[in-house]
DNA sequence: ACACTGATTAACT
DNA sequence: GTTAATCAGTGTG
């Protein structure tokens, strides 16, 4: 364990363009305590989803109540639930006012691996954190969490990863029906834990 | 290997 | 009343 390992993302890693963030956020490590046990992982898929111009952003046509913290200050938790059985995480960017979130899609399990199979009741590396409603429910992460400050939360936050070098890919992102203009999704290239290697439909993948 | 579907609820029209 | 930034199980080839 050295000193980089631990070392937060700080507030101004997330001020900024959304797609920009979200691509940098690739490599670093998601930590999740839970009473004295540390579940981590290495972040290796992502999307992006940014304020007006995005009509496959929650934020799209303005402030509601389930959205509120997508406008709010970058580096934040936004936790939503969706098909009436997941949660997913993102992590809020952008100046404060300006809407934008990344949604965590993929981690690659590194410690705490036996707490996530037990939360997951599955015992496959690759089924536990290879998917946005699978690593909520590996690090039993809901909405009591929405809103939560990963700048300085001690029970989930954003360490810098240890700088390994990887191929960024980007595509279409997954499950929605509009906004298939923006290339925001973004992965490592090879990475097993991601969650769709062959893409849906005639989709581009190209690097970023 | 791939397609299809039920689950189950909150947000929004 | 409809849809949804999903997953797991089932069925078919």
């Amino acid at each position: 364990m050295n000193k980089a390992m631990k070392q937060r993302l700080p507030r101004s890693f997330f001020e900024d363009y959304t797609p920009r963030v979200a691509e940098r956020l690739l490599g670093n490590l998601l930590v999740r305590r839970l009473s004295g046990e540390i579940l981590s992982g290495k972040i290796v898929e992502v999307e992006a989803y940014r304020g007006e111009e995005d009509p496959a952003s929650h934020a799209h046509g303005g402030k509601t109540a389930r959205n509120l913290v997508m406008f709010g200050e970058a580096g934040h938790a936004y936790v939503y639930f969706t098909y009436g059985v997941h949660h997913c995480l993102n992590i809020t960017t952008e100046k404060k006012g300006q809407a934008g979130a990344i949604l965590i899609r993929a981690v690659q399990p590194l410690t705490g691996i036996e707490g996530m199979r037990r939360n997951r009741g599955r015992e496959e590396l690759h089924d536990l954190m290879s998917g946005p409603g699978k690593l909520t429910q590996a690090l039993r992460i809901d909405r009591k969490l929405n809103g939560e400050d990963m700048i300085t939360s001690q029970r989930l936050y954003v360490t810098r990863g240890t700088g390994d070098r990887f191929t960024v890919k980007a595509s279409i992102r997954i499950g929605i029906t509009l906004g298939h203009s923006f290339r925001w999704r973004f992965f490592i290239d090879g990475n097993p834990f991601v969650s769709r290697t062959k893409p849906r439909s005639p989709e581009s993948i190209t690097t970023a």
